[in-house]
Parts: structure tokens; sequence; C-alpha cells
DNA sequence: CGCAGCTATGGTAGCGATACCAGAGGCGAG
DNA sequence: CTCGCCTCTGGTATCGCTACCATAGCTGCG
């Protein structure tokens, strides 16, 4: 207890917040008027490395310094400064997400159960939101990384070259999200799209549907589940596929208008939407013409999103754990930090195919 | 634009003897094997501040002497460590936000509006996700400001008197958001929800309904809208109201089961409910007991959200015009930010009632 | 011709924290 | 009584960048 009182020449005590108080010479050419660690050493009466030792590993602190130091950090409402130890010991505890956007729930509760998981380790989580084709993703991992994130979350498989040169150079763990493919950056945690189109198929086919229609938006991942689709119904007899293309992200709105597109050109009788909000909006339409569903038409979204098991009739649908992607991507990733865990790893969520009422 | 293809034989931090090599002695104790903005000036044969200009205020130098040097970042791959430019600069260009979550449609376009507009600007967001009875925003509070955010966006304005006092403390713009009250801790965008509970509450006595019913979520904000309902009708003769509490956050399920609880308890003529989610779950319910909507009973929610016009009969609600928070929230923080506003700022953005098919 | 008043650039001194290693006690063992 | 080891604490040297001020050329004006 090698505990000393202040000094003499302390600062004013705790009355006020210790704020602007002038500390090297007569006056402080860049005062900031906020409360340091240093500020707390002094008052505490112990060396500054033992603050930070209190806030950061407690362990290493005899308990009696310990509640003392914790005490004037109490009183004087000191807030660290991880700009400084981030600086200082190469880990600023932030994690990076990149994702296309919030506002599509799609990508969302992945987002949120990583932000879970990582806060309950002691780190934050900075949400980067790239735009729906991807334009600002150079851009913004530049941006992202210049905060020198410890980790980085990234949706989806497709980066440009420079992307991924600046992730290499960056030398910190990478997982990435929501598709499958060998040759991952780093590691990787998601499912194959192409099979699941090729999954719908024969789910499709075996029922005895030969006349498609595909309501379909126009990013990567959901032209990956078109091409397993159309490999798979290309491979039986007297097949007709008609695509009706709309813009990313998908709303209810498109999903009638993309209906009403391929009820224009023939006459179909399942369609298969690229999300569950397509579906929606195409199942309505149907109602809204009169058209029978599942009877005379069938309908399949993808995403199972909340809503589906409350449409007339229930939305047949691909259910995806969307949680646990996020989850099982924050689990690789603290597991690099940590040094667990070295080489590439890849995880396979897998989807299943929920049969309700449209189908 | 780049004059050179980066090839990836390019300098990369590793084997460079340039980039990464010995700074002051024979050794350098913490080599941290990436391009600093001194290697960049040593490279490019000017003085690091230079290069710090090229990169933050490129006005300032002569455009030969930038293209030099944007030619050197470019080559060696330099990433800037706002870090330790935060460190110096006592400017993070990070503004942080916090929202109860993102799961629920409701807050995300603000945020996105939020986030879209400050990067515009230069700035990025770091999301704090406080849950949401609230329970973790203390913690995230002081989390968040532990990386020197040049502002702060708050959902709602219910906060601790530790909140509170860390937020004075910390002296930076506070804007708050969702929500009314004179007095705001900083800055407000909102709209009063006593004042929706009062708009619905004449709307529907208007119609002549007197046999009130509600399914309520139990958040703070939900509940003072009650009390704006509460009172309005209170001022009616022959009124009954009954309430059905639900946890926050909404679920469809969770307004089937309120409406439900509604109907064995009495039978009411209108049914309020705190979000369109419970809404359109009490639809289902009404749909499925046979109950006609609107002529047995009338249901409204509240948001506006997308599927609101698309249900059967279309949803009644309130529309708040959700990207607008974001957008004029993100106006105010870069107005004080750039030191052109000073004081307090409220900004109203008010409500519309949208009388749809189930009033 | 001399002196502002630019513009373009550089030197110095931190910002607030942590890594690394050294040193001071305390305590049981030889 | 002395040694070795463990626990707890402190001193020093950075981390990578920017603020602040100084300086060197140059232009234009009286």
């Amino acid at each position: 207890m090698s505990r000393k009182t202040p000094k003499p020449s302390a600062p004013p005590p705790a009355a006020s917040p210790a704020a602007g108080a002038p500390r090297h010479r007569g006056r402080s050419p860049r005062a900031t008027g906020s409360v340091t660690l240093t500020d707390v050493a002094r008052l505490a009466g112990v060396s500054p490395i033992t603050v930070s030792r209190v806030v950061n590993r407690p362990g290493l602190v005899s308990p009696d310094t310990a509640a003392h130091v914790q005490d004037v950090i109490e009183r004087t409402g000191y807030v660290p400064n991880l700009l400084a130890g981030g600086l200082a010991s190469k880990r600023s505890r932030l994690v990076a997400a990149l994702v296309p956007s919030i506002t599509n729930g799609i990508f969302v509760e992945a987002v949120q159960a990583f932000t879970d998981r990582l806060w309950d380790a002691g780190y934050q989580v900075l949400l980067g939101l790239s735009g729906y084709p991807a334009t600002r993703e150079d851009a913004l991992v530049a941006a992202v990384l210049s905060r020198r994130p410890d980790a980085l979350y990234l949706t989806g498989i497709n980066h440009s070259a420079a992307t991924r040169k600046l992730l290499l150079n960056a030398r910190i763990p990478v997982v990435e999200t929501w598709d499958m493919t060998p040759t991952p950056i780093d590691m990787l945690v998601g499912f194959s799209h192409e099979a699941v189109g090729q999954a719908v198929a024969r789910h499709l086919l075996a029922r005895g549907h030969r006349a498609f229609g595909l309501v379909w938006a126009d990013d990567a991942r959901a032209l990956a589940r078109q091409r397993g689709f159309m490999r798979e119904v290309s491979g039986a007899p007297a097949v007709r596929v008609d695509v009706a293309t709309v813009p990313a992200p998908s709303t209810l709105t498109l999903g009638r208008q993309g209906l009403a597109t391929l009820l224009a050109r023939g006459t179909p009788t399942a369609v298969f939407c690229s999300s569950d909000l397509l579906a929606h909006g195409a199942l309505e339409e149907a109602r809204a013409r009169g058209i029978a569903v599942p009877s005379a038409l069938a309908l399949m979204g993808f995403g199972d999103l909340e809503f589906a098991q409350h449409t007339h009739p229930a939305l047949s649908t691909v259910h995806v754990d969307r949680a646990s992607i996020g989850r099982r991507a924050a689990e690789l990733v603290l597991a690099r930090i940590d040094g667990i865990a070295q080489g590439p790893s890849v995880i396979d969520v897998g989807f299943i195919i929920v049969d309700r009422g449209t189908t």
C-alpha cells in the first residue's frame, strides 16, 4: 500500500470535474478539458500505468489500490480514450461489419447476432453500409481500415481486386458471409445459393411444374440462386422459364410489378421470387387478379421473413438461420483474434425448404 | 487517376526494405509492418506534414507535390491511421448512433439516412445497439464515448441520470430523436407521441367508436401515445378502454395474441395497436375468427411500414417521415460541428394519420 | 527599393494511452 | 540470515499523426 496523498501541485479536488487544469508549464497550450488517465493517477497518488491496469486488467492490481483508483475514476467521471489506447496497444477493440443495407431486413439479424456476441467479448462493431450495387465498397473498406479494426465482417464474397488487396495488406481476420466459395479471403460462414436454386427447382419439378416464372432482383447472390435453378430445370424436358428482372433492393411493390410482367408475357404455373418481399408482392398481385394460389399459380420466396407464415396462403420459402450466421462469424473472429484458430475456416450453415400454402 | 496498375509485387509492407524499415536505432522494437505516413514522406522526399496535407487538405499543397505524394501513397498502399490522427487532432470523424435494435424496422431508416448524410460529409457512424429495455444504455454510452465521437445520436429522450452526466461531460453535440420534450439534452428531432395518441383518439371518436381496445407494447414511447389516447377519450362520454399489454419488441404473433386477449375480455369496436406489426397480427387474428374489418372491428396501427398498404384491407395507421428524422438530425449535427449553429435546436417533424381500409 | 502579404513547406512538441522491463517488498525454504 | 520467487508498482520510450509556429520564396505596391 504505497499509496501517497496527492502531491501539493495537484489540481483542484473533486469539486469541478478537473477540467482544463494546467498540466505542464504555466499554461497548457492544448488543453482539452477532459479528464485523462494521468489526472486520475495524480489524484489517486499512483502511477498512470496502475490506473491503466485497474481499467483493463484489474487482476494485476491489489484490491485496495483498485478500489481506491476506481473511486477516483467515478468521482472524476474519467472515460478512457480508446484512440490513444488503440494507438499504443495496436488493438482497437473495434470490429468492422460491412453490409449492403440495414433497411433490408435480410442481413440485419446476422449483424445483430454478430454485434451482440462481440459486445460480450469486449468489442464494438463499426457498421459500414456499402449500398446495394456495392459501389462504395472500395472506399468503405479503406475508410473502415483507417480505424484499424481488429477484424472485418463482410457480406458476400464478390470483392474487387482493390478491396482484396487492401484486406490482405491489413492482415486482420476477415470473415465473409452469406455465400459459399472454396477460396475465401480468410474465413467464411454461409451457404450455397446455387444449391438453393437447385433445391427449389427440384421441389417444383417434383410437383409437376414445367412453366416457370422468376421475379428476380439483380444482385450477385440472387443471380447465383438463379443459376442453380436454371441448371437444374434445364435437365428436365419441356421446361419454359421466363424471368422478370427487378432492381435491388426488393420491395413488395416490385414483386407486384414483376408478376404483372410475367403474366403479360405468358402463363407460368409456378413463380419463384428471389426474396420473400417480392413473393409477397406477387401474392398480392395474384389476389388482385383473382388468380388462385396455389392451384392456378404456385409461389415461392426466399428468406423466410417473419411475415411469410402469416400471408394467405402462407408463403412457401427457403429458410436460412440468419442469426446463426452472425453468431458463428463472431465465434470464428474471436477464435482467430485470441490466436486459438489458425488457417482458413469455412462453415456451411445450409438451408431448409419450407413448404407452406403457396406451393 | 491511377497511373499504375497495382501490381501484387508492389512494395507490400512485408518484404520491402523501405516500408517497414527500422526507424530509430538498429532495430525497431515495436515494428508494426504497416506503412505509415512517415514512410510515405521519406519515399516521396517530403516532410510528414506535407503528406498529411495531401491526404486531408489537398488545397494547401501544390499540384505537383500532391500528385507525386499521391503516387507514392498508391504504390505503397498506405492507409492513414485515424486512431493516431484523431488523437492528435481531437477530431475522430466518428459519430455514434444509439438505437434499441436494428431488427425492428422502425428505427433503421432514420439511422440509414443519418449515416448516409454523414458519410457524405466525411464522417463514419458507429452503431450501438442498446437493447429494448435500454438496459445497456449506460454501459453503451460509456463504451461509445471512449472512442471520442464528434457527436452522438440517441433514440428516445429517456436517459438515466448517469447517462446524462456522461453526455454533458463529453461536451459534444447530442441529438435526441423520435420524441418531443421542451428540455432536450442538446438538440432534438422528433414528434409528440402524446399528440399521436390524441389524434388517433379524435379520429376514432369521430367515427362513433366508444368501445376501444389497445394492443400495446410496453416501451416508453408507446406508453406516451397511450397517455395521449387515454386523455383524449376520457373527455368523451360512455367510453370503455381495455388494454392488452405485450412485451417489446413487437411481432406479428404478439399482435394476434393481443387481439385474442381483448376479445376474451370484451367486444371492442375499434382496436388501436402500438405498431403496424401488432396491427397486422391483429388483422390476421380477426380474419382467422371471421370478424369483418372494418365493419365489425376497426383497426389502426402506427408507423406506416411498407406492408401497411398491402394488407387486406389496407391498414390505417400513422405515418412518420422516418428518413427525414435521420436526415435532419445529421444536418443539425453537422451544423453544430462546423460551429454554424449554437444553442438548442428542436425540430418537430409531425405525423399524418393515414386512413385506409381498416377504419 | 523595401516591406507587407501571400503561398508552399518544414521542425518541434505533444495528443493519451500501453509495452517492456526494472525494482521493491513479502514470504517460505535452506 | 540469506536466497529465490512471486506479487505489485513504477519509469521510460514510444504508437502515428496533427497543431502551431517559423521560414523561404515570390508578388505587388507605394
